[in-house]
DNA sequence: CCAAAAGTGTTAAGGGTACACCCATGC
DNA sequence: GCATGGGTGTACCCTTAACACTTTTGG
């Protein structure tokens, strides 16, 4: 800690990092990407991507940056989930974690795979590997905090193409939400909310009805929340 | 930065400190307990009580030890609200601030009072003076949580005394929400839950019908949680 | 023509919302 | 007895939940 400013605060200061839970959907589970750490502690073990925050950043400007060192990805929906501050979360020293999590499509990181990236993979939420530190622990709030948000705020577009049909969303939902729902009901009431746009295009090359694909409208929606429009499931 | 051990992290480090919203209600409003600043930067500007973190200490257990330092309050509600991390939001240097709000209840204040503490004041949420740092940004967030948080989490009884009347109640909800809620209606659906109990004991020496206490089991609501039971406004 | 998934409407029940009068108490 | 706020019930509407058959497409 070399600088000539005089502190108000000399006491020794804990590390600061992010770490990011990186959800994505391969059509039918929910998916977080992990990377296998190259160093100790916890060598060959799965982690949550993530590093220390800069002098320089936001945390938030950390995560981001951290998300295309070591997995390559870029302009991803991004928002913090939790501060974790447990003294001894971290073996070496303590480190205060800002965790964020991500929503990813497959398109998304299709485009950026095969970068000079970390070794990293995709685990269904119910086939996650033993995971170092305590990165459990914030998958688990990171999952909470998806169930959560995705009944009053339509995130779920991030997570899906821009076009998509109406059953995938629907799997979508039942997989985030870890329940069946009623095909007629769910497809009235999405409908319903006027914000999603049928498009000419359908599925093609498929051994049934093809389906047709819709658009989500990310400003009007936008234009609509500010005047008081309130999404729901 | 004095120590023997190996750091696998050298670079300079923000200070961590938070800083807490308390909100207390006084029978009508919503109110924020600040503290007039000593010195500078922002010297007799009003801040929220908050602090460093120390390096054996949580950031909760930081943030309740500054309450009880600052404003002499103790076993207070306290739930993390959202980490600030913007480069410049403190002009002497960089500090990365957890931010926490806390519910308290005009009887556990008192106790507390006239202790040697900061000089501290209470505002209605209406008449917020000029604050330090980014510390109107921080309140504004915390209103928005408790508003989402108070429709389906009875956050609303730690903030009145542990027997309280219904028309208080109502009163707190609508203070929160700041909307007018139907008393009918408002009574039909806070005693369906099943959580409210009636006490013999009725309000005293009021120019009118007085009103009935009840009480709010707190140790029954976590049971029926871990049984799936959902609160709702 | 068969398999497989898309797409479509109706009904019944429950919850939400709107609304007006009588009751108890202190002065 | 009057002013003040506490306490109570009902009707309508809208939202949710349950449920089965027809359509399209590829093989």
């Amino acid at each position: 800690m070399k600088k000539e400013k005089k502190y108000t605060y000399d006491y020794e200061r804990p590390a600061l990092a992010t770490d990011t839970v990186i959800f994505g959907f391969d059509g039918a589970q929910v998916k977080v990407l992990l990377t296998q750490r190259e160093r100790e502690p916890f060598k060959n073990k799965w982690a949550l991507p993530g590093g220390f925050v800069f002098m320089e950043e936001t945390t938030e400007q950390a995560a981001k940056r951290l998300l295309q060192e070591k997995a390559g990805l870029r302009n991803v929906y991004i928002e913090q989930l939790y501060t974790f501050s447990e003294v001894d979360r971290d073996p070496r020293e303590r480190i205060v974690a800002v965790a964020y999590y991500a929503l990813v499509n497959a398109h998304q990181y299709e485009v950026s795979a095969g970068r000079d990236t970390l070794k990293t993979e995709w685990f269904g939420l119910s086939e996650l590997p033993k995971l170092a530190f305590d990165h459990a622990r914030i998958i688990r709030v990171a999952i909470e905090r998806l169930k959560g948000k995705v009944s009053y705020q339509p995130v779920g577009f991030e997570l899906l193409n821009e076009k998509f049909t109406l059953p995938q969303l629907q799997t979508l939902y039942e997989a985030i939400l870890e329940m069946p729902i009623d095909k007629r009901n769910f497809r009235k009431k999405i409908l319903s909310t006027g914000l999603l746009f049928p498009l000419e295009e359908k599925e093609k090359n498929v051994a049934h009805k093809a389906a047709r694909y819709y658009s989500f409208d990310k400003r009007m929606y936008k234009e609509l929340t500010k005047k008081g429009f309130h999404f729901e499931l």
